[in-house]
DNA sequence: CATATCACG
DNA sequence: ACGTACGTGATATGC
């Protein structure tokens, strides 16, 4: 049967431009976008099949609708150069995939798109529509389908007619509805002021078109709505029209002329080879068998001599005497668990890889093998590994030393894009290796079905991975040395990555039995609520359910919806909170929810985490997680111990020394944030204040509301504090608004306030913004780098959002920064001057010791010390020392 | 497996 | 006009 694919080529391009990092070839090419579209077209080729396939571009720059409505499309800004010089490319690369391309001068793809299906659907072909632009889905029909991008532009949701209909209740011929009512702000289509699609699919579901709902107006109940639709009714109309697209452009091609009968796999891999997409090479059709991990240890699978040779070996009791030799340095190494938690999962074996060496060595093999251990443990003996910190707890929980970490590609991927959180091996390896990964999931399943599989590809996949190591270093080390990252890879993420894995491995004493106590309080305390909540119900239900409670609140208790969610009423504790005049419940439920949250995630959380050989608690750091460079905690979080509420501030009683005399210890970094925005503003208001030693939540006040300090009231402080949130997370009035419960024209009026005495910060927050527009991306003081791809989107919301980001991404980057440098001289200290204390915790800006009584005053000053000068700025930063039996009191 | 809620900085 | 504060992770529900 045939199948008729047709690609949006602009939208597509576009799409992975913007998804993917900005790659470049050894010579300065960008590559990202052809690198997305490539992988896209090896998918649907694979998948879905094609007889017929074609790529529709864009083309002329007089598109005509533009005889209808000026502004069409006029928000749109410009292409980036690094996207329009892709182009060039991505036309090369069809040609060599022999894919027919098509534009048409003075269309859009969508209207040759738009022709070409209804032609197709005429001759009852099955075709398919890859974009990722959302108006497309009009052209949906009983043959045609539409496939949009998900995450980046390798996945595709597709949908048909059933999907529709499932997901807006609409037929694809409303869409265009949709969009005249809704408008789109990406094509600078109108729609109705004020109309939403929440609005726009309630009068489509009830009038079905936009000329029915404009014939009753009347009818529909909302006067402002009213009054907007009968403002509007020629821009609904006519944004109708815009939406609409093309079915009858004159497309001067016959469909048997897009045939498709495969692809000249040499030029393709000359084409990959000259983007240097290593290891796409492996997935040309005819070149490679990419046959999966079937191949026997030692044999290369069918690329070799052509394009990416694999052989490795199986280490056998027989063989290590010889193999000793081959333990040179530098090395590839890849230690593979059985398990995500490092603190508990077994280790199954190791991957070394060096030029034209790659080797399988199983863990009980390693485990009696001297000359391994003692190659692991050689300091002088460079690794290149992807996670070290993960190596190293993981072998010492197993009693085997590592040293020798010289280059941790996995802190490195991370530098390189912080977007991606957590990087994937297989991934990294895909663009920088030439040698390609299975993943973990198919080699080992997933879920209640993952189990190790049989030696051979056992081994194959871990040799792999040690060899794709080897192969992509070198790569990251040059795209590092361009982004001027190497410092922060050597000097911070690699040494902190050692201070975070004795940390881990030290971990935290928790003192269970206080735990069991404080949890069998809570039982009877929730026990009480509960019956107390039925009561006042008149009917037992489920109190965690937001739908049962949301039921008992709106329609048995009438009480008034004041919030949505996109399931129903809100029932989250601000609204509670503005519901509690209306009826005693409301009290009730936000304790219940208070106490259940300490039962459910920090008492029985944290005592089903303690570790039964240390009766400790080790939690994992992750490093590469966060876009801004913080770290994050899991397994358990122990970064939202809560602290804010009383109740709950008494779990940290249970957090204590793990030797007996001993304190704990805490240092936290005061306003680490604003005294970094201070510095990287230049505000001298700002620094002045911070220099004069002053509360900065006061001053903000003094100078926001032109009082003198005595006359601060603590409600001016209260919104002074507000305010100077809200300018760390990238101020806008409506958040400010929602936060301190005013107008959004009072918030307005605060900021502009703020603005009027803090010009630095206001100067800075408009240069950073229009630094990232220019560059794509912002940094920290040490070069971290964050891109923002929305910055210069269309939408409003998108683009918005990214330039918040803009303005926080900075100061919440640089404090991590700082912390993390206090963290690795710290670790120093301690060493140097031979003290016993051990730190233990991490929270932002905070850092937690637990300290032998006769150290208590060397670190209170050591530790204060280190934080405030990890790194010197224009203002001083402080630190706050406390320490008490538990961390409760460290206060 | 997504959603709502809530804990922290 | 648009509709949000920035960054995380864990738990319970319910499809």
């Amino acid at each position: 049967m045939s199948h008729f694919v047709l690609i949006d080529g602009n939208s597509i391009a576009n799409r992975a431009f913007y998804a993917l990092p900005l790659l470049s070839t050894s010579n300065g090419l960008h590559t990202n976008a052809v690198l997305g579209f490539t992988t896209m077209l090896l998918k649907v080729l694979e998948e879905m099949k094609p007889t017929h396939i074609m790529v529709a571009f864009d083309a002329g720059k007089v598109v005509f609708r533009h005889s209808e409505f000026t502004d069409y499309k006029a928000g749109r800004s410009k292409t980036p150069t690094e996207l329009s010089e892709q182009f060039p490319l991505i036309r090369e690369l069809l040609d060599a995939f022999s894919i027919k391309r098509f534009e048409l001068e003075g269309y859009e793809a969508d209207d040759i798109i738009g022709t070409l299906t209804l032609r197709a659907d005429q001759n009852n072909w099955k075709t398919t529509v890859i974009t990722g632009d959302k108006d497309m889905l009009q052209l949906v029909s009983d043959h045609v389908s539409v496939a949009l991008t998900r995450k980046g532009v390798s996945e595709l949701e597709v949908y048909t007619t059933a999907e529709i209909e499932q997901k807006y209740g609409l037929k694809p011929q409303q869409i265009i509805d949709l969009k005249g009512l809704m408008g789109d702000a990406s094509d600078n289509i109108p729609g109705v002021p004020g109309v939403g699609e929440k609005t726009a699919l309630k009068l489509l579901h009830q009038y079905g078109t936009v000329e029915e709902v404009l014939n009753h107006i009347d009818e529909i109940s909302g006067k402002k709505l009213q009054e907007n639709l009968r403002g509007n009714v020629e821009q609904a109309k006519m944004s109708k029209s815009l939406a609409t697209i093309l079915r009858e452009a004159p497309v001067d091609l016959e469909l048997d002329q897009v045939g498709y009968s495969g692809y000249d796999p040499g030029k393709l891999l000359e084409f990959f080879k000259r983007m240097e997409f290593k290891s796409l090479i492996p997935k040309i059709k005819g070149i490679s068998a990419t046959s999966g991990y079937n191949a026997e240890a030692g044999e290369a699978d069918e690329t070799a001599g052509k394009s990416v040779p694999f052989s490795y070996l199986i280490a056998d009791r027989g063989s290590l005497a010889e193999l000793a030799e081959k333990l040179t340095s530098p090395m590839g190494l890849f230690v593979e668990m059985d398990g995500d938690n490092y603190h508990h999962a077994p280790i199954v074996g190791f991957g070394l890889a060096a030029e034209d060496f790659a080797l399988y060595l199983p863990m009980e093999l390693a485990l009696e093998w001297e000359a391994f251990r003692q190659w692991l443990a050689d300091e002088t003996k460079q690794k290149w590994v992807f996670d070290g910190k993960r190596d190293t707890v993981g072998l010492a929980w197993n009693g085997l030393q590592l040293n020798g970490i010289q280059f941790d590609m996995y802190l490195a991927t991370y530098l390189l894009n912080a977007t991606e959180s957590n990087p994937i091996l297989a991934d990294a390896a895909l663009q920088y290796a030439a040698v390609a990964i299975a993943s973990d999931e198919s080699v080992y399943g997933k879920g209640a079905k993952r189990e190790l599989p049989e030696l051979a590809t056992l081994s194959e996949h871990v040799a792999r991975k040690a060899t794709a190591i080897w192969q992509a270093v070198p790569a990251i080390r040059r795209e590092l040395e361009q982004q001027e990252l190497s410092e922060l890879l050597t000097k911070l993420e690699g040494p902190l990555s050692l201070v975070l894995a004795e940390m881990e491995r030290t971990g935290v004493k928790l003192d269970a039995e206080r735990l069991v106590q404080m949890g069998q309080e809570l039982d009877r305390k929730l026990d009480e609520l509960t019956n107390k909540i039925y009561d006042l119900a008149g009917e037992p239900f489920n109190i965690n359910s937001p739908k049962q409670l949301g039921e008992i609140l709106f329609d048995r208790l009438q009480l008034p919806v004041l919030k949505k969610t996109k399931t129903g009423p809100s029932t989250s504790a601000d609204v509670l909170e503005k519901l509690a005049p209306y009826h005693p419940i409301i009290d009730e439920i936000l304790l219940f929810r208070q106490l259940g949250k300490l039962r459910s995630t920090y008492i029985e959380g944290l005592l089903k985490e303690i570790n039964s050989k240390t009766g400790k608690i080790h939690t994992l750091f992750n490093q590469a997680t966060t876009a801004t460079g913080r770290l994050s905690s899991t397994e358990p979080n122990l970064q939202n111990i809560p602290i804010r509420l009383e109740e709950g501030r008494k779990i940290r009683e249970a957090f204590v020394p793990s030797e007996a005399g001993w304190y704990m210890l805490a240092a936290d970094y005061s306003q680490i944030e604003l005294r970094v925005l201070a510095h990287i503003s230049r505000d001298q208001n700002l620094i002045d204040a911070f220099r004069k030693g002053m509360d900065i939540h006061t001053r903000t006040a003094m100078d926001v509301f032109g009082v003198s300090e005595d006359e601060v009231t603590s409600m001016m402080r209260r919104q002074a504090k507000a305010v100077n949130f809200g300018i760390v997370y990238g101020i806008s009035d409506y958040g400010l608004s929602q936060n301190l419960n005013i107008t959004r024209k009072e918030a307005a009026e605060f900021i502009d306030r703020y603005f009027a005495v803090f010009q630095g910060v206001k100067q800075y927050m408009e240069d950073i913004v229009e630094q990232a527009k220019q560059d794509g991306y912002v940094t920290t003081l040490l070069q971290r780098r964050r891109y923002l791809p929305d910055i210069r989107n269309k939408n409003f919301n998108l683009r918005s959002f990214a330039e918040r980001t803009a303005m926080n991404t900075p100061i919440q980057g640089t404090a991590a920064d700082i912390i993390k440098l206090a963290m690795i001289r710290m670790q120093e200290s301690l060493r140097q001057q031979g003290l016993r204390s051990r730190m233990l915790l991490q929270v932002h800006d905070e850092l937690v010791f637990e300290v032998p009584q006769d150290e208590l005053e060397t670190m209170k000053t050591l530790v204060a010390d280190v934080m405030e000068n990890a790194l010197p700025l224009d203002v001083p930063l402080k630190v706050d020392v406390h320490y008490g039996p538990t961390w409760n009191d460290t206060k």
